[in-house]
DNA sequence: GAATAAACGAGACGGTACGTCTCGTCTTATG
DNA sequence: CATAAGACGAGACGTACCGTCTCGTTTATTC
């Protein structure tokens, strides 16, 4: 049994070369910097290629369109991603999540990552990329910091999770897309004041 | 300066023949149709010109491009654009609005819509023509009700108008374009809940 | 009556824009230096295009693939296409023409001309235009020399046409495909001579 | 000299795994099959390599590339190679040889054999392999015909005999890769029997 | 009622990215 | 070592759509 799962551990190499993880790791390197350079619309795939030494078979043969290698690029450039703060206050780390979106939003990556929503609407193969592994995890916070607010007689135990996430991380989306209004540390903090009255007993 | 206005409500005609108004209808009415069918990145700007009579030339005349007379289709698809309700209650008329939204989001425009947005995070002439020409108009609706809802005593004065407004219609825009969950009535009365407690004096 | 059949010699233009001369032209020219530059099956429609200024949809808008430019190209280039000379001698006449086709054979187009013949092989397109446009009037003109030949006496009236034409242009194109011999005007009028004998009464 | 000689005949085997003796057979085996399915130019080595079991590698070590396979399985194809009829007449010997060549060239292998010829036209490593092993040898039992022809007084002496080669057989190679006419019996015996009466003393 | 001016349908065109394909080389582990 | 499996770089392929252009035609105003 322990040999089994060692084996699936570290995988029983399968015949015939294996993929090249430094050809992976520079086509991500060329599309991080490309997406920021030019936009994820201007940015091609025979560019990607060609800044890192790949060829476009092999680009295709890994990922099936630029998009979904941005995808990718994104979440490798944001492993520093901001953690749970827990300070024991929900409204005090809804507010410090709330301005690490904002923050990210406004950031330079945060132009591509509305592009990456952007390209979303119109492939389901992005939007499910992006639900599973960006907007996901931003939500499962959420739900984490709700829970422990909940818990602590914070918050009020009959509300529904999903719409109270939405009333927060809403907001940013929205300034984010749309684009009406500038995004800030005072925004934010209004945005989850208002919020945590609402949510609050 | 009579004159002048009177030249601006029946403008002198210019030499030459005049536009089309029956075109201008007709490519309307197509891309109305197209948007729906295949969606606004499949659909060319080929295919309004043959399906409508017209010629791409036309089009390209008086349009930037397909997505600018997709704004306007959409535009003259919703002529009855959910109006102030104005029960008497913020709280009401927030409910109906948002109900409202959620559920044009969830027809068939919705869609189209979502793509609307989604095409204007690559290009800025599209942003500014969705917030001019859609989002505008029903932000000012809030701060309408808002308004009427602080006159009233019904909520406190020294909110921060965008911020509630991002507040009640980002949780829609937010499900629209990531999809992480369904629109409803139901939700859209939940978020109204809490953002109202979250506003109310 | 007279007025409709000069409208059917100047054909009433039909809608829309014409086709370019100039740049049909272009791409010939292009093709026709390119051909003998680099060879057949090294030339790129990219290459074409770029170099006479047309772009790629254009060209394969009017033709197929590369090859059937090559085939129009290569009769553009020979509009002096060596005529009947009609000396009055049949053997004298085949002479001439069979060492025009092997001084042909000889030039640098005629690589290019073997490299027709190649890809015909592989696709029968190219097959009948190269039957059509190029060995099909030379076997004509060899009709029409026997058909003197016989009529003077000079030529046995019983022989197959098609034989004897595929034995005298036979040889040459033998050479030109296989290689295994050089050719010039000497080896030319052996083998007519050969053949004469052959065919004589 | 004789160790040399006999080191060629039964090679000193080489440190390190011989060559398999049953791969060469597989490849060829499966290009012989391959050619003629699909014709030489769409098979693919890539095809070769899976039906055979081998891999791509393997075929790049020993063949250049896909054309000298399908030389070489061709010619392990012919191993019944129409041999020398000496009938004890030089017209009889090339009647049948070529009846011989021109059924060859209407059987399936004919068109392979073409598009070797087509090929060999861009690539002067797959032309010097088609002289060697397929036209040579057939020129060379030519040779073999007219001077037997010619010793015993059936032929005139002072012809050249590449000459007379090319007369005989190029009229086949002629139809074969113009495809201007049929080739059959009827049309073998009607060019042999021009050709000896031009050749005849 | 001509002359002028602009809009229009048709469709050719240059540009350019797309995603696919095949070639011939390479990098593994296995026999 | 030779081999199978298969990843890889290179680069042409033919397609598709974009937005512009060039025609001849139509429809209005202006002289």
């Amino acid at each position: 049994m322990a040999v089994s799962r060692s084996e699936q551990d570290q995988p029983r190499p399968r015949p015939g070369r294996p993929r090249s993880e430094q050809t992976r790791k520079a086509v991500l390197r060329a599309t991080g910097e490309l997406m920021h350079e030019v936009g994820l619309r201007v940015m091609t795939t025979e560019e990607i290629a060609s800044r890192c030494g790949a060829s476009k078979a092999t680009i295709y043969k890994w990922w099936p369109n630029k998009y979904a290698v941005a995808v990718e690029a994104m979440l490798s450039q944001m492993f520093v991603e901001s953690g749970d703060p827990d300070t024991g206050s929900a409204h005090e780390d809804f507010r410090l999540v709330l301005r690490g979106m904002m923050r990210f939003y406004n950031s330079p990556s945060g132009r591509v990552y509305a592009q990456i929503v952007g390209e979303a609407q119109f492939d389901p193969q992005i939007a499910a990329e992006l639900n599973d592994r960006l907007i996901g995890p931003r939500r499962q916070l959420g739900r984490t910091i709700l829970a422990r607010g909940i818990a602590r007689g914070e918050l009020r135990a009959d509300i529904d999770p999903e719409s109270a996430i939405d009333l927060i991380f809403g907001a940013a989306i929205y300034r984010l897309v749309a684009g009406h209004a500038p995004m800030g540390d005072d925004v934010a903090d209004s945005i989850v004041d208002l919020a945590i009255r609402g949510l609050a007993c």
